[in-house]
RNA sequence: GGAGAGAUGGCCGAGUGGUCGAAGGCGCUCCCCUGCUAAGGGAGUAUGGGGUUUAUAGCCUCAUCGAGGGUUCGAAUCCCUCUCUCUCCGCCA
């Protein structure tokens, strides 16, 4: 959520920015909103001061054993005056509010800009791109072809974008995890969390997913989840580990010292969607559910810089250990997710689509969460002044799993097993349709 | 699922209609005193918003006692709904 002082004291300089990321704020709507916020804010408390000082007045007058009559009189009229007044004021505020949350975070000013994915800037590749001397295939037949990954079962449970992993391809996705939650909390310095998988409504609001996002989500129909009380009732499946991470900092004031929190988990996320079909629809790359390690940091805002770049080089690290090709880009203005003050996208390589593909996204949304969350720190002066989190993939463990499938492959359909991982495999050193049990 | 109890400031805890944003204690901060330590004395110590302002200073003001609604001139206190916590029973990994 943006912070409504700036767009009171610079609104240009927030709907300049806003634009250069193909948002439009309703500037007109907001100014004119905002002139009528202030004359009815003022006029609600001018009542609610009278009515205070006067019912002071009636408790002292009865406590003397005073005749109250006349004061009451005067204030006869008062309750219907306010309550209009407050339901006006009500009424103003929920659209400014709804405003404020449906705007996206403002750029950094260090974001290049751009209108879409074509803009975005390459700052780094690291590792070559293998070549192979036989005809590769995708991640689906090989894992097909070991009889390892098989798409009908799950279509027959669950649907399409939907996957089964048996045997040691099972085993290597647990493997990958598992290696990955090792590297962060051993050598990276997180704290390993176990999280909710279903979330409430205040939740997917503090990061940014609600109101504008529903449609992204699955949601759990509780009984009795009528429409009108959904923001008890209704929970959804986490799109990411992101939300209930970041949200253990919601409407928390943390210590100074504490700071920074790093959390770590990994966790089923849940996405429906909506507006992919038809792209990606074969194979591990784009499905309903997937399993991700999330890497949270909850920062001092003059660190938060530094804990992006931090944030991309844990990220970066385990693709560095499992010997994957990949690059490093900002996304650019126009590019960027809903929350995000700045993106790095880490792009891995896929030999069969011959181009590199999103493993992980690393963002630091500043303030832009937590001024949603309330979530804040008691600063050197003792001011409770918001945080500001940040979140990345460390990594996207499905797509990992394809990366490997498709770098590592052999001419006979076998797939190597990176060294990192054989620990965690119990010493196997490939996945072949014999040692596929 | 059934029965009961509860939710107040950083923590503990008082407060069942009137000057209560809230006694008291603990903790914390600052000051004084004490040659160290211990003890003692004094002051301060919630959050969010609005107005004014060059100001995140000051001043004025509003809201907030789990959440939302209601009664009332006035609600921490009364009524309704919900959420969460605890105890007992049942069920269960």
């Amino acid at each position: 959520m943006l912070d409504i002082q700036l767009l009171r004291t610079d609104l240009n300089y927030a709907v300049e920015k806003l634009n250069s990321r193909n948002y439009s704020f309703p500037v007109d709507r907001f100014n004119q909103l905002e002139t009528e916020r202030k004359k009815i804010q003022i006029h609600t408390q001018e009542l609610q001061a009278k009515r205070n000082t006067v019912s002071k007045q009636i408790g002292s007058a009865k406590s003397k054993g005073e005749d109250t009559t006349a004061i009451l009189a005067e204030v006869a009229n008062l309750g219907d005056e306010l309550k209009q007044s407050i339901s006006q004021l009500e009424q103003i505020q929920s659209e400014l509010h709804k405003m404020l949350l449906e705007a996206p975070n403002l750029p950094h000013d260090s974001v290049p800009k751009g209108k879409d994915e074509s803009d975005n800037l390459e700052i780094r590749c690291w590792g070559a791109i293998p070549s192979f001397g036989f005809e590769i295939k995708d991640h689906v037949s090989i894992g097909e072809g070991l009889k390892l990954l098989d798409f009908e079962a799950a279509a027959k449970l669950s649907g399409s974008r939907f996957s089964m992993m048996k045997g040691s391809l099972a085993r290597l996705h647990r493997a990958l995890a598992q290696f990955m939650l090792d590297m962060h909390t051993q050598e990276h310095g997180y704290t390993e969390t176990y999280t909710p998988y279903l979330v409430n409504h205040d939740s997917l609001y503090g990061t940014g997913q609600l109101p504008k996002f529903e449609e992204d989500l699955f949601a759990i129909k509780t009984e009795g989840d009528a429409a009108d009380d959904a923001h008890t009732t209704g929970l959804y499946l986490i799109p990411t580990a992101e939300v209930s991470l970041t949200n253990i900092v919601r409407d928390e004031i943390v210590a100074l010292h504490s700071l920074p929190l790093k959390f770590v988990a990994h966790t089923p996320c849940f996405r429906s969607e909506a507006g992919s079909y038809g792209r990606d629809t074969r194979g591990l790359i784009r499905q309903h559910q997937f399993d991700k390690v999330e890497l949270v940091h909850i920062v001092h805002p003059k660190a938060s810089y530094a804990a992006l770049d931090e944030l991309v080089g844990h990220a970066e690290t385990i693709l560095q250990k499992l010997e994957l090709p990949y690059r490093v880009i900002t996304l650019c203005t126009g590019d960027m997710g809903f929350s995000a003050a700045k993106t790095y996208d880490i792009e891995v390589w896929l030999p069969a689509q011959n181009t590199y593909r999103e493993i992980s996204s690393c963002s630091n949304c500043e303030s832009f969460q937590a001024r949603r969350m309330q979530a804040r720190f008691r600063n050197e002066s003792g001011k409770t002044t918001l945080l500001h989190t940040l979140n990345g993939s460390g990594l996207a463990v499905g797509r990992t799993l394809v990366a490997i499938l498709e770098n590592y492959q052999n001419a006979d359909g076998s797939v190597t097993i990176p060294e990192i991982l054989r620990p965690y495999m119990n010493g196997l050193d490939q996945l072949s349709a014999a040692g596929g049990q």
